[in-house]
RNA sequence: GGGAGCAUAGCUCAGCUGGGAGAGCACCUGCCUUACAAGCAGGGUGUCACAGGUUCGAUCCCUGUUGUUCCCACCA
């Protein structure tokens, strides 16, 4: 027998696939051409999916292989099917994060900051940077066989990206929909910038609550106010009751002195005040709080700033001017306890607000920011997902959207760093206009003036990433060709750690700006955790590295462990023992090929024209098996589809077909070569879009037309293919099959030990001379005879509902404990007619259940039945 | 304070619009049967968290309870 190609014993993916990556790229199949009638006709339908930009300076963690896997997948299947599939990679500057990094790099190769270089020289460092870092996510990127369209790559400071952040501000402001203006925000001291309301986390801290008197004026009356941040009272310009509390009615209007720096500040009465909470009065520190800005807005109090960009107390703290927050804190606690004016302290924990870059407790200043108004925008946006036009898969995650979005507060978008886009606002230094314009402003529009100064602040990360769907396929030019095919993109594939930080805002600035959804789905993936279920964190120190996976397993088994199992939105669970499980499956793969392609002898791939029982068998699994994995990956249930995939493989093609198929190879059968050639190229297909290296692999090994695998086409459900009367069969003689296994399992007799095999049975259909091989292939049979009847007693009887087997092992039989097997199988199988006769007996079950369901219910009861009847026979015969 | 998820075999998890529950790993037994020992053949008595309800029928739908995880929220 000639062997066309000999592989290695063991899968080893580390030789192939660097080499099969470079040779898709290389040949373009990643690019899809929209006009290229050759492989991709203008007349396709588009299929877009936008990568959720990694930050640019990142790298590969376990989470970005489980997204972009899940985005390859989809992809690679909508590609074979025949799409116009673009998959559109691209990074993120990621403001901060960015900037931190440089600005560490400086501090610790150079001993300088950004403020001694200045704005210019930081920016050249960090563009420096971006191109030395930025293509390594990249590149990880393609180590995970991403099959991304690498020649439309796209950078959120592209020249074009951000044309569209200048052009949507200028709009949005335009529209009275961007403003600036004094608000409470939050305040990062160690990274110098404020922050939006998502950008910072809330931790349960232990705290302490310190009651303080404030002197009445001109009296010796005190007010007791309890605050947890003691060092604000310096920004006080008010304390607040309750208009309804009757204990402190006599005090409205009443002044107090502020302790320490002896300002003289007045009470007033507020409906925001609880009258049960602490002493039912509040200081109102307007700079300092967001409720006290607004009750210090509603009363006109004064707006006193103490602190200054670094946290420390500025010239308004008085003796406390120059020490840091909590310095202040402590150092004002003792001398409020001096003053004799410390009532008590108690312990409090309270949530505090925490940076979610750099873990600094944030604080709220007031200050003068720019903001997006959101109400109007949000509306359109939480119609869209009210409306179906938006859907989240799973659908719970639209609740969590529509949560937000209901209860959104106006985006601060203005950020006091260098790295990201300059918001586009000119200000006139002689009168004060403010100009905000598309192209730089020199000179003023109100008073001619030249003396004009950009705002030094740069825009929200997540302003350019908003526009992300549109600005990467050419808008702001709505002629362009990929933006016209391609948007709306088909689905955004996304973590739901992001959907207000992100997804939200391309939904409602999508709608703004091209008047359409960017997407119709938004499939949420989940958290890959350790194998304790923790979140990994480099503080942890439980960071599993992909590429560390990769080198050692390869990354289709990085790929399969990420998905099996895996369900849409539901962290996951990472551990060596689904990597090893990935891996062997990989083994697997690869030995059953290795197997076909040592036994066949063919060039290429037809069905032969009469088929065999176990032909008919396996074609009619892998038929049902296109329908449920293509209806499984269209359901984005793509755990699930893996694993069907898996199952098949492993259960139905190699343990029965192949070991069915053994002896037909040895007799050289052409048939059987090119059924389960047919069966195995198209599995791979199928498995090509979880699989993509060893599938393209064995696939170029095996008989094949076109170039590759990836463009080949998906296999497609064909009813010429079921045979459901087969099928039955073939699961007959597996079940007869599988009864004598377990019988002689049960007696421990080993495979070396062949017996005769004497079936009776009126099913010659599946009983029959062509059969008989199954049964001395796979149940260790000597020989095999259909016979009328048998007479023995010291056989061993195995009774299915086709048949009753016998098998002549006069050493091993023990009649009475033959008996009792029979006796207790008789037992099981009358258990099972009584339940079932009972159920088919319920007026209410025959009338109200589904017909297949009744139908079904009574061929299992005959089934009993018929099984019931050959073991009373058996257990007569032996009485006999 | 609001909202969401989860609770199924020793462990990790599936269970697709309700019809007597599965996989991987682990464990036990027997096999180097010429694709694969990263393998093959066998091995599961699971109050499907608890209590009610709907239904002919509930792991699945509804209500409540308990435990647990997460998100959101300006109680000083």
């Amino acid at each position: 027998m000639a062997i066309k190609k000999e592989l290695a014993k063991t899968y080893s993916p580390a030789d192939i696939e660097e080499r099969i990556y470079n040779f898709w790229n290389d040949n373009g199949y990643f690019t899809p051409e929209i006009s290229d009638e050759k492989t991709f006709s203008i007349n396709k339908r588009p299929f877009s999916i936008v990568i959720p930009p990694p930050n640019v300076t990142g790298n590969l963690h376990i989470g970005h292989a489980l997204n972009n896997t899940l985005q390859d997948i989809i992809i690679r299947t909508k590609r074979m099917q025949g799409y116009s599939a673009l998959w559109l990679p691209g990074t993120d500057h990621a403001g901060i994060a960015t900037q931190i990094k440089v600005e560490e790099m400086l501090r610790k190769t150079m001993n300088t900051s950004r403020h001694d270089i200045g704005r210019e020289k930081f920016l050249e460092y960090v563009w420096d940077w971006k191109a030395k870092y930025g293509g390594n996510i990249i590149n990880q990127l393609k180590k995970l066989g991403s099959s991304c369209d690498w020649t439309r790559e796209r950078f959120t400071m592209d020249e074009n990206l951000s044309a569209a952040v200048k052009k949507t501000f200028v709009a949005l402001y335009n529209k009275g929909l961007i403003y600036r203006g004094l608000r409470i925000i939050n305040w990062c001291p160690d990274c110098i910038t404020a922050l939006s309301d998502a950008e910072v986390e809330h931790k349960e801290l232990d705290g302490s609550f310190w009651y303080i008197n404030y002197p009445l004026k001109d009296s010796s009356e005190f007010v007791t106010i309890a605050t947890t941040r003691p060092e604000t009272m310096l920004g006080d310009t008010g304390v607040a009751i309750n208009p309804n509390d009757e204990r402190y009615q006599h005090l409205i209007g009443k002044t107090l002195v502020l302790p320490l720096l002896n300002r003289e500040i007045p009470i007033i009465a507020d409906d925001y005040v609880d009258k049960d909470f602490g002493t039912g009065c509040v200081k109102v520190t307007p700079c300092h709080d967001p409720n006290d800005f607004d009750m210090g807005t509603r009363h006109d109090l004064a707006f006193i700033n103490i602190l200054d960009d670094n946290a420390k107390i500025n010239k308004n703290g008085g003796q406390y001017c120059g020490m840091d927050r909590y310095e202040a804190r402590k150092q004002i606690v003792i001398d409020l306890k001096e003053l004799g004016l410390l009532v008590k302290t108690e312990s409090h924990s309270h949530n505090v607000a925490h940076c979610y870059r750099c873990d600094t407790v944030v604080e709220p200043i007031a200050s003068k920011q720019w903001f997006v108004k959101m109400k109007p925008l949000a509306e359109p946006a939480i119609k869209a997902v009210k409306d179906g036009d938006v859907k989240f898969i799973p659908d719970r995650f639209s609740k969590i959207y529509l949560n937000w979005m209901e209860n959104i507060h106006d985006w601060c978008i203005s950020r006091q760093l260098w790295w990201g886009h300059r918001i586009p606002a000119y200000y006139c230094l002689d009168c004060g206009n403010i100009m905000v314009s598309e192209n730089d402003v020199n000179s003023c529009l109100e008073c001619n003036s030249h003396n004009i100064k950009q705002d030094e602040d740069v825009l929200d990360t997540w302003f350019s990433s908003a526009l992300w769907p549109f600005s990467t396929l050419g808008w702001p030019n709505v002629d362009d060709a990929d933006l016209k095919y391609y948007y709306p993109t088909s689905v955004l594939v996304t973590g739901y750690d992001i959907i207000t930080f992100w997804v939200s805002k391309m939904i409602f600035m999508g709608l703004e700006f091209m008047e359409q959804n960017p997407f119709p789905y938004v499939f949420i993936n989940g958290l890959v955790r350790d194998a304790y279920g923790k979140k990994m964190s480099k503080s942890s120190g439980n960071v599993v590295d992909p590429l560390d996976i990769i080198d050692k397993y390869g990354t289709d088994a990085l790929r399969f462990s990420l998905l099996t199992g895996n369900t849409p939105g539901n962290d996951m669970r990472f551990s060596d023992d689904k990597i090893e499980s990935a891996r062997n499956f990989n083994n697997k793969i690869w030995n059953a090929a290795r197997f076909v392609l040592m036994n066949v002898d063919i060039e290429e791939i037809t069905l032969p024209e009469n088929l065999a029982l176990e032909d008919k068998w396996i074609l009619s699994l892998y038929n049902n098996l296109v329908l449920e994995v293509t209806n499984n990956i269209e359901n984005y249930e793509l755990g699930i589809a893996l694993g069907k995939l898996y199952d098949f493989i492993w259960d139905n093609f190699c343990d029965w077909y192949i070991e069915l198929l053994k002896p037909r190879f040895a007799n050289n059968d052409i048939n059987a070569q090119k059924v389960i050639v047919y069966v195995l190229s198209n599995t791979l297909k199928l498995l090509h879009p979880f699989m993509p290296f060893i599938t393209e692999e064995l696939w170029q090994s095996l008989p094949h037309e076109g170039e590759s695998i990836m463009i080949s086409e998906f296999p497609q459900y064909n009813e010429s293919l079921l045979f459901p009367e087969d099928e039955e069969c073939m699961d007959k003689l597996i079940a007869a099959i599988k009864a004598i296994r377990i019988r002689r399992a049960e007696m421990n007799v080993p495979p070396s030990k062949k017996t005769k095999i004497f079936i009776v049975t009126d099913k010659r259909n599946i009983y029959n001379e062509r059969t008989f091989m199954f049964f001395e292939k796979l149940a260790w049979a000597s020989s095999v005879e259909v016979c009328e009847s048998y007479e023995d007693e010291n056989a061993i009887q195995i009774i299915t509902d086709t048949a009753t087997i016998y098998i002549p092992f006069a050493e091993m039989i023990d009649i009475a404990k033959e008996l009792d097997r029979l006796a207790a199988e008789r037992n099981n199988t009358l258990k099972e007619i009584t339940r079932l006769e009972s159920k088919l007996n319920n007026e209410g079950f025959t009338s109200k259940a589904p017909v297949a369901v009744v139908e079904g219910e009574k061929i299992k009861l005959n089934n009993y039945k018929e099984t019931l009847s050959g073991i009373e026979k058996a257990i007569e015969k032996i009485q006999k």
